[in-house]
DNA sequence: AGTGTGACTTGGG
DNA sequence: ACCCAAGCCACAC
């Protein structure tokens, strides 16, 4: 596995319960600006054999990017359980929920 | 090797 | 605020 792959599924295990993040986001953390594609095919692949917590993770408008409707809705449960709702319009506040990791040096 | 695709993003109209 | 087009990059056919 490349080290880009490596650094995202550490970042997404490192996002706390009750905190969301969105796909450009992490994959700039993981060294790829450009990278959010990747984020979303890793999560794809690896989100169950690596136990991610792949429902804090949304798209930049800060709404449920998922297409699936059973997946998408458990998506909406496990984050509504964790304290992180969506407004009216179905938007998640990234002003206000969006967790960016401290830099530890 | 060429083409299509996606749980994305950004910029413009 | 909404819709669209183009950019993006790794992977499946």
């Amino acid at each position: 596995m490349n080290p880009f792959t490596a650094r995202v599924i550490d970042i997404i295990k490192g996002i706390p319960a009750g905190c969301v993040m969105t796909y450009g986001q992490i994959a700039e953390l993981a060294g790829s600006p450009r990278g959010a594609r990747q984020v979303v095919r890793i999560l794809h692949s690896m989100s169950r054999a690596y136990e991610l917590p792949w429902h804090r993770v949304v798209n930049a408008k800060g709404e449920i990017a998922i297409k699936d409707d059973e997946s998408r809705f458990m998506q909406l449960v496990y984050l509504r359980d964790e304290g992180v709702i969506p407004g009216n319009d179905g938007l998640i506040d990234l002003s206000r929920y969006r967790y960016v990791p401290v830099k530890s040096k």
